[in-house]
DNA sequence: TATGAATAGTCAAAGTAAGTCAAACGGAGG
DNA sequence: CCTCCGTTTGACTTACTTTGACTATTCATA
């Protein structure tokens, strides 16, 4: 039985794993069109779907430019950053990289935004300052210590 | 950024970004022209995105010569890492060094323990991983890096 | 010193988009 | 049938943005 709520359910699903992104971005009326169906059925889906217990975060804004945000949280977070220890970092680490890695951790919560901010102003090219390709192995080696650092961390009782 | 106000925040801030002169000057009218919006549009994002809870002071006068004045706004505590990243910090670094800097930060509440512990991990020679003497010069822009972070966080409660 | 041009400020209306809540709906089990 | 409970809807509310008409200051100069 293919209930609305379920399709949507589906739908939003599919958008957050098909491109490997832990995030969605929609609009509420104009998913609501795509589905014919009220508006505020979408934050029914959200309020019973897409629950902090499900392993999902939901924010939103209203006005022009309004948007809601679902993210998956990383519920592993420790095998996350286990397996970035121990496989994604290798001896060298472009700027771009390093971004990405962090934009990631950020969005499935593994680190907080004060830490996002900081871990990328360090890895930047400026805040290395020394040339390639000396700079991208030092950045290699600071993530993979930042990762350890946060593993540590976040392994502590209670988060 | 998909809205007007929010473009116009991130030119602003990026106009602020240069870490040694917290400070903006901006025409009104030039402004507004710049984005194709009423220059009053400009006084609802001094309004809404520049207040002290965000860590700005906005000063103006009209008429010729007009203008508009945004200053990032320094806490007094933060004197000492304003301190430290004007004076204390050289090309170079030693690892001693570093410590000591950042205990005493540690000491005087300028950064917290998970700050001080992230931090000199971090700084070691091991987390580095390069040799002598291009280590002491990564030491020293990323010690500046973080000065510069904890001087910003701090100056800003509530984000 | 009076006046006008050049600025910036204020405020309310219009525009855009999400949130809430209660009533109506409908299928499964009794 | 009837009731229960998850689903669906729509009227109303709240939040945020954009614009424009009108106001207030400041400067230059007649």
């Amino acid at each position: 039985m293919a209930v609305l709520s379920d399709s949507i359910e589906q739908f939003l699903i599919s958008l957050l794993s098909d491109e490997d992104s832990p995030v969605v971005l929609v609009q509420r009326n104009e998913l609501a069109n795509y589905f014919r169906c009220a508006p505020s059925q979408i934050n029914y889906v959200l309020a019973t779907r897409f629950t902090v217990e499900r392993g999902y975060t939901v924010e939103s804004r209203r006005g022009g430019g309004g948007y809601i945000r679902i993210v998956k949280i990383n519920l592993d977070r420790n095998s996350y950053l286990k397996d970035l220890i121990e496989n994604s970092i290798g001896t060298e680490m472009s700027q771009d990289a390093a971004n990405t890695i962090l934009l990631r951790l950020f969005e499935t919560k593994c680190i907080s935004q004060d830490e996002y901010r900081f871990s990328q102003s360090l890895l930047s090219d400026k805040a290395i300052g020394v040339p390639s390709p000396i700079k991208e192995r030092v950045r290699a080696n600071l993530i993979r210590q930042m990762a350890i650092n946060w593993l540590q961390s976040k392994s502590m009782p209670q988060t």
